[in-house]
DNA sequence: TGTACATCAGTGAACGCGCGTTCACTGATGTAC
DNA sequence: TGTACATCAGTGAACGCGCGTTCACTGATGTAC
């Protein structure tokens, strides 16, 4: 996306301060949440003056478009690093390393979890540059799933009523036609319980229910598991 | 809370007034959600003048809280009526009803779902009044699961490690002990399906994927219930 | 290698906006005798 | 039933704030010859 290797101090300078405003938004966004964030305060933060910001984004729209960006992709990056580390033959793990890798990263950046998963910012309509990234995770489940196949595992074939299996054909398009419809209700069920359990919690919807947080996601990854089959 | 039966014309006078500036701020909370909720706003529809506000509210959070308490009952009061309407041994269909009368009840009003349920306002913090009314939704689900245990039903027994037995300690103490560990477990994770869904379907998780949302969210619920044990 | 011009980053002032909240006030409603 | 005082709702102006964005500008960096 960017240039590799900007030929002249000019655009070095460009590049690295283009990537200190997107750091100092991201830190403000941490602090104060995504509705708060003014282009103003991370200016001040970089002792230019408010105007200067337009020379790298037009407006706070675009910013906060490239802070989903890099959201999704931290996110993104963060679940495919750890699932790859784990034999593809053990489901289970890379089940398990995917969703503790999210719970992990979504602890560590609360505020830009809630900016692509949380309530949408008021007045602010994500462009289609943020679809893509925003599939990731999703898709490295559903290879999980596609590999599960692969090896004759999965969750209890129950029948989809026709209506259900109607409903979901865009996603058996994008998953290929090799996944049964019960398999693919078990795998957005799996994904809705992985990521409810995260939002939920980011919202404090445990307390003074839950203790231990760490010790329960785990179980309930592992219980999650075995509805798709994954020993 | 507010008095029966207001004596003076004073005092008619005001109840009434209250009501409508909380039904204003609602309506402008469900047309550009919670962060943009502005008493100006409020008094200019009401044709008063914005310092008016200060005779009933003594502040926006204050007036946030008020919201915050109507969602939580308005979601609570939809769902106690539609489950209190089936046989009590039918517990698929106590839960199927709770369960709908929540989506519905969350697509009718989305910005009051996320004003309970979605990212936390910047800058506000919910006051020990709004916890009671959040609780409405989990102790219904809570007596269910309560009522399948005096018909001996119940999700498969799974043996629950001693780390989350000890974690979720406060919920065993609000569910009462006759509720087995792997019941609570199963039920959080009942619920978690439920608000997940609800949540990332608000959000638009499942736009280009699922079409008729209807119908999915009616088999994941039994799906769900299938793993309570409910038939 | 040096000069002439074009490009671009950053400045500082300004525009127009809307917000929450305070305050001294007027006039109507309620209460006590 | 009527008067004197207290209570309270609503007014209008003001304070102080921060915001996104525009614009004409200066001075440094880059490019072409």
């Amino acid at each position: 996306m960017t240039d590799a290797a900007p030929r002249t101090a000019r655009a070095r300078a460009r590049a690295e301060l283009t990537r200190e405003i997107v750091d100092t938004a991201r830190a403000h966004l941490e602090a104060a949440g995504a509705a708060s964030l003014s282009l103003r305060a991370v200016a001040r933060d970089l002792g230019m003056v408010s105007s200067a910001i337009y020379r790298y984004f037009p407006s706070r729209d675009d910013l906060l478009t490239h802070l989903i960006i890099d959201a999704y992709n931290g996110l993104g990056d963060a679940a495919e690093v750890r699932e790859a580390a784990v034999a593809r033959e053990d489901l289970l793990g890379r089940w398990l390393a995917v969703a503790h890798a999210c719970r992990d990263w979504a602890l560590a950046h609360p505020q830009e979890w809630a900016l692509v998963y949380g309530s949408p910012v008021p007045g602010y309509a994500a462009p289609e540059a943020t679809i893509g990234p925003g599939t990731r995770v999703s898709a490295t489940l559903l290879a999980i799933l596609a590999d599960a196949i692969g090896q004759g595992v999965g969750p209890d074939a129950v029948p989809v009523p026709r209506r259900v299996a109607r409903g979901i054909r865009p996603l058996r398009e994008f998953a290929g036609s090799a996944v049964p419809d019960a398999y693919l209700v078990a795998g957005v069920m799996a994904r809705t319980q992985l990521f409810g359990h995260i939002g939920l919690e980011l919202d404090g919807q445990f307390a003074n229910t839950i203790d231990d947080l760490d010790a329960f996601f785990d179980h309930v990854m592992r219980r999650t598991a075995a509805t798709l089959g994954f020993a």
